[in-house]
DNA sequence: GCTATATATTTTGTATGCAAAGCATTTTAC
DNA sequence: GTAAAATGCTTTGCATACAAAATATATAGC
C-alpha cells in the first residue's frame, strides 16, 4: 500500500467509530425493557436534567439537531412521556414538559449508567477518567 | 435531580457520540473534494488496505453491516470506484475490485489523516496516542 | 407602524444504521 | 445422494442524521 497513513486501524475516527457502535449495542439492550432507544434515552435524560426547556435548548444540550428531534420528540409524546406546548412568551417556540410517566422512568434507568461500564471491564475507574478527559478535549476544538 | 449519576455530562457514551459528529463534521467538509460520504470513504480504505475481498470480510473490516453495505457498494459502483463480481469458488459471494479511478482517488485522499488532525490541535501527539490506546481497550470488551 | 431581517420549528430529500425476512447456494448429517 | 441446516447476500421496514427549503413569529431599522 502506497499511502500508509490510509490504513483503516491508524484513523482515529474508526476508533470512535467503532467505539459509539459498541456502545450503542450494550444501550438497546439495557434500554429494551424501557422500550426506549438509545437517542431517545439521551433526550430524556436532557429532560430529566432540565425539564421545560426549548427545543431549540434541548436540541444544544443532546447535539441531536433540529430536523431529527422534531420527529423524535412526536415519537417521545405518543409513548406519552413528554408533552409539549407553546412558548408564552415566543410563540414560535415549543416548550417540552415531563409528563408523569416520563418523570418515573427516571427511577427505572438509574441503575444504567453503572450497567453500561459493567459490559467495560477492560477499562478501570483511572482510564475511565483519562479518556473522558480526552474526549473532552477533543470535543473542544 | 434525584440520578445524578443519569446527568448528561457524566455519560462516556455522550462523549464518544459527540465525538463521532464532531469528526464527521470535520470529515464531510473535506472529503466534498472527493465527493464521498464519510462511511463511503471508509469502505474505500478498506479496499486501499486490501482489494479484492467479499462483501462479509468487507463488512467485518469496516463494521459496516451487510444491509447498509449492500447499498452503498452500489453507489460506489455507480461512481465508478469499484466494482464487484462473483465469487469463482462460491458463487453466494461477491467480490469487491478496485477500478483505475477507484485506486487513484487513494493518491488524493493521502493527506486528508493529516488535515483531520490538524482540526484538533487541542490534543497533542501523546494525547492522541494514548486516546488511541483507551479507545482500543474499550473496543476490545 | 411598516418592512426587512432574524429566529424557532417543521418538512423534505437523501444517506446511513440495523434487525428481520427472503433467496440462492453450500455444507452437514444421515 | 438427499434433506436439513448454515452461509452470503439482498430487500424491507423503521429509526436516526443532516442539509436545505418552507413556515410562522419576533425584532430591528427606519
Amino acid at each position: 500500500m502506497r499511502h500508509p497513513q490510509l490504513l483503516l486501524d491508524n484513523q482515529l475516527c474508526h476508533r470512535i467509530y467503532m467505539a459509539n457502535h459498541n456502545l450503542n449495542k450494550v444501550y438497546s439492550t439495557l434500554l429494551e425493557p424501557l422500550q426506549l432507544t438509545y437517542p431517545q434515552y439521551v433526550v430524556m435524560m436532557a429532560l430529566w436534567q432540565q425539564d421545560q426547556i426549548t427545543l431549540s435548548q434541548l436540541s444544544e444540550r443532546t447535539r441531536i439537531d433540529a430536523g431529527t428531534l422534531s420527529l423524535m420528540v412526536k415519537k417521545l409524546t405518543d409513548k406519552n412521556l413528554i408533552d409539549v406546548r407553546p412558548g408564552e412568551d415566543d410563540k414560535r417556540q415549543r416548550v417540552v414538559h415531563l409528563t408523569e410517566p416520563g418523570e418515573a422512568l427516571a427511577d427505572q434507568a438509574s441503575n444504567l449508567p453503572e450497567q453500561v461500564l459493567c459490559a467495560f471491564p477492560t477499562l478501570d475507574q483511572d482510564e475511565l477518567k483519562t479518556l473522558a478527559q480526552l474526549l473532552d478535549k477533543l470535543n473542544q476544538a
